[in-house]
DNA sequence: TAAAAAATCGTTTTT
DNA sequence: CGATTTTTTA
């Protein structure tokens, strides 16, 4: 019987891979190009094992440095070779750079015309893109807004101010991340109210569904409305669940570790019927449990499918050896882990070398010269990265690295899209496209000013709420709300033809037509001209560069709509805009680090409290997860690593006091050398045992033999970094530009730096401007 | 209603 | 300290 149904079942697969043979030889021969050894050549065993096992669940561990990437690609081009429409692959990663790194990758291996019809993504951003297609099966119009934090934040404020709730215990903000850690584990607000045991509690059970339905009013979704929208699309009805399943053959994803409750099972509702999965991840780099992740999808993943395979990738191809070792010993420290241990045929390679420092500006100045030694010794700006916990350790880094005249750049922090001017010029745009987005009509009804103040908002909300009108229809219908003044009523009858008007020629012409003269309208670029100050000029130059960008987006995509430009931005992360490989330093959080790699690694704030990050009542599990953002740190280094710590660092405006972190005692001794003198203050007892310092000062660092001449050239004076030469990229007053839009002009002042740095340039067709130079794209001429 | 003055708060980390 | 939010005043 058994014997029966097995060789009918191989029968079945025959024929089906038969069947997909002549379909992939009949749709995709002609511009197959192909080299199929070039897929597997140079892989070690098990990275080869991990490639072309293509059918059933497979978990790929992937230490750091293993490779994974190119397994990852090199397998989805395997497959691809095996006659797997490239349409039925399914690549979730954990940016959009990734994933467009991956498709580029993959299209040097296979044809590109094949590559970009994989689905490749973030999940949010897969997800997005189907639920804009499946938006009436749930409830939603295919033009739904997405919600960032602080849209979220600010409906959750609204709420409370509506229901008068807010203490010092219930802010909007922690409010909305209950919220969100509810929707991450799928916790519906029915259910967190039944599990209300407070009165706290019962408030933000009622804030929650709120919430959720003012989401649905707006024809809007968050972050996590994403994931579990999809959800509840699959979970519709059998077709649809059959209609993705076959859809999504082959499905990938790419840090499994830390994904989701609500990823988890999206990825779980997917795989069911073909349990074609390959999820590679590290639980040693979990480091978004804060963010709902669950380091137990990855360690269950043998549970939840019981006849899976399971490949070690355990090589190392990035560190050396010291590095690796120093990885390891961290690690170690952490109780619940998979087994594993990695191991390189790289060399033994440098100490780590250890900056004690006695306050943040001297930690900033002494990463500083080091990198400036070196670059000035034959490296490249782009092979160092400078790490830190919280993004506004980057202020006092920022401030030495710009003395000293080096060019970097910053991943996160403010991002440019998250600027206020920006944030109202989406907005406006925003409602153009989903009239019933309340809370993009909120934000900008009276910017600038339109005689439309809080009184009159509430009573247009009020009645709103009464007859159960979205807002955009009270303002066409204002002179019917009662209380409103005449004045204000007929202003907000204006204001909705207005926005009528342009959403219309919208429907009509292509929009790099409307937009802009569209903004121009609103008025708020000469609300900030007429202001006039330093700050607001900035802000008018912001929006222009905002224009511009749209301006762009549309020549290189002429086929696309302002829907596509709005979602493309609002699943954008900081490192997906950012090019990393230009001339420069890369400044950014442990977190944004996590994936890249670089020669020279310096990770700084090594102090108690800071890195390790703690609270009051900061438990084992963070503690844990500090110390893997720490492993995730230290293997970001090819070659050179350096930590760095201060004991006194400014906060608020004034000074406090720190101690080395703890995680500096678990790299053994013999593979770190202290740089430095012993400061004043320095006193914990594990640490004397290793004050063997080289110089009594900060002193030159051991350079390694090859450029041992170039370090000894550059004696270590303050003179000396005065001659440096003015870095390349940097503009200087006086020099003629080329502007893609602008043409030429000449730069007649510069101010500001790192990303901020702005040039004021007249131009000979338009007159002066200020320009971001990180956004301009001049040409030097 | 809008501008000016005063007060408040914060720093994790991000799709 | 500095940016944002709330309160006061015209």
């Amino acid at each position: 019987m058994t014997i029966k149904r097995q060789k009918n079942r191989i029968f079945v697969f025959l024929i089906i891979t038969f069947y997909k043979m002549s379909e992939y030889l009949n749709n995709f021969e002609s511009i197959s190009n192909s080299n199929k050894s070039a897929i597997t050549e140079g892989l070690n065993p098990e990275q080869k094992s991990a490639v072309e096992i293509i059918n059933g669940p497979i978990l790929v561990l992937a230490g750091a440095g293993s490779g994974k990437t190119r397994v990852l690609t090199n397998r989805i081009a395997y497959l691809i070779e095996n006659n797997i429409n490239p349409s039925n692959i399914l690549a979730l990663t954990f940016t959009n750079k990734a994933a467009n790194e991956m498709k580029e990758r993959i299209a040097r291996l296979v044809h590109y015309k094949l590559a970009r019809n994989i689905w490749a993504g973030t999940f949010h951003s897969v997800f997005a893109r189907i639920l804009r297609l499946e938006a009436s099966k749930i409830g939603y119009e295919s033009n739904f807004s997405i919600y960032d934090q602080d849209d979220s934040t600010s409906v959750v404020k609204n709420l409370m101010k509506d229901a008068n709730y807010g203490s010092a215990k219930l802010q909007p903000a922690n409010v909305r991340g209950v919220i969100s850690s509810c929707k991450n584990k799928m916790i519906s607000w029915q259910e967190f109210e039944r599990s209300a045991t407070n009165s706290i509690e019962r408030q933000i059970a009622e804030i929650f569904r709120e919430y959720e339905n003012t989401l649905v009013r707006n024809n809007a979704m968050d972050f996590d409305d994403l994931l579990l929208n999809f959800i509840s699309l699959l979970g519709k009805s059998k077709d649809i669940l059959k209609e993705y399943q076959d859809k999504f053959k082959y499905i990938l994803v790419d840090e499994y570790q830390d994904t989701n409750k609500a990823q988890y099972i999206a990825i779980q509702m997917l795989a069911k019927a073909h349990q074609n999965i390959c999820v590679v991840g590290d639980d040693a780099q979990s480091i978004y449990r804060w963010r709902g992740a669950e380091i137990q999808n990855i360690l269950d993943f043998q549970k939840d499918y019981p006849y899976s395979k399971i490949v070690r990738l355990e090589q190392n191809y990035r560190s050396t050896k010291v590095i690796l070792a120093a990885a390891h010993a961290v690690i170690s420290n952490n109780s619940r882990q998979i087994p594993k241990k990695l191991w390189t045929d790289n060399p033994k390679g440098d100490l780590i070398e250890v900056l004690a420092c006695s306050d943040d500006r001297e930690e900033a100045r002494k990463v500083a010269e080091i990198i400036q030694r070196m670059y000035n010794s034959g490296l490249n700006l782009k092979d160092f990265a400078i790490l830190y916990r919280t993004n506004a350790q980057s202020l006092s880094l920022e401030t030495s690295l710009r003395a000293l005249n080096l060019p970097y750049i910053i991943v996160g922090g403010v991002s440019f899209y998250k600027r206020k001017e920006i944030k109202d010029v989406l907005a406006y745009i925003r409602i153009l496209i989903n009239p019933k987005d309340a809370e993009s009509l909120l934000r900008i009804v009276n910017e600038p000013p339109r005689g439309l103040g809080q009184t009159s908002i509430n009573h247009i909300k009020e009645f709103s709420k009464d007859y159960n009108k979205t807002l955009f229809d009270v303002f066409d219908n204002a002179d019917k709300v009662v209380h409103l003044q005449n004045r204000s009523a007929q202003s907000a009858k204006a204001f909705a033809s207005f926005i009528r008007k342009y959403s219309q020629m919208l429907k009509e012409m292509p929009p790099v037509d409307v937009i802009s003269e569209y903004i121009n309208a609103t008025g708020i670029l000469e609300m900030y001209r007429q202001i006039n100050t330093e700050d607001s000029l900035d802000r008018w130059s912001n929006i222009n560069q905002l224009l511009f960008d749209i301006k762009q987006y549309f020549t290189n995509n002429p086929d696309l709509s302002i829907e596509d430009y709005i979602q493309q931005i609002s699943l954008v992360a900081d490192i997906d805009e950012k090019d990393l490989n230009g001339n420069a330093i890369t400044l950014m959080t442990l977190h944004s680090a996590k994936g890249l790699e670089y020669p020279n690694v310096f990770i700084t704030g090594l102090e108690k409290g800071l890195f390790p990050l703690s609270r009051i009542d900061t438990t084992k599990e963070e503690e844990e997860e500090e110390r893997r953002l720490f492993y995730v740190g230290i293997t970001r280094s090819k070659e050179r690593l350096f930590l760095s710590y201060a004991l006194r660092r400014a906060k608020f405006g004034d000074v406090q006091t720190a101690v080395p972190s703890p995680f500096l005692r678990e790299i053994p001794d013999e593979l770190t050398k202290y740089w430095g003198k012993p400061t004043s203050g320095f006193i914990e007892n594990s640490y004397q045992q290793k004050t063997t310092y080289p110089q009594k000062t900060f002193a030159k660092p051991q350079p390694k033999p090859a450029i041992k001449e170039s370090y000894n050239q550059i004696p270590d004076t303050e003179q000396n970094y005065s001659q440096i030469q003015p870095v390349v990229n940097e503009y200087a007053v006086g020099d003629v530009v080329y502007h893609n839009s602008f043409g030429k002009g000449r730069i007649v002042a510069l101010s500001g730096s790192g990303q901020a740095r702005k040039a004021t340039i007249t131009f000979n067709s338009v007159g002066q401007k200020q320009l971001i130079l990180h956004f301009a794209k001049l040409k030097k001429m």
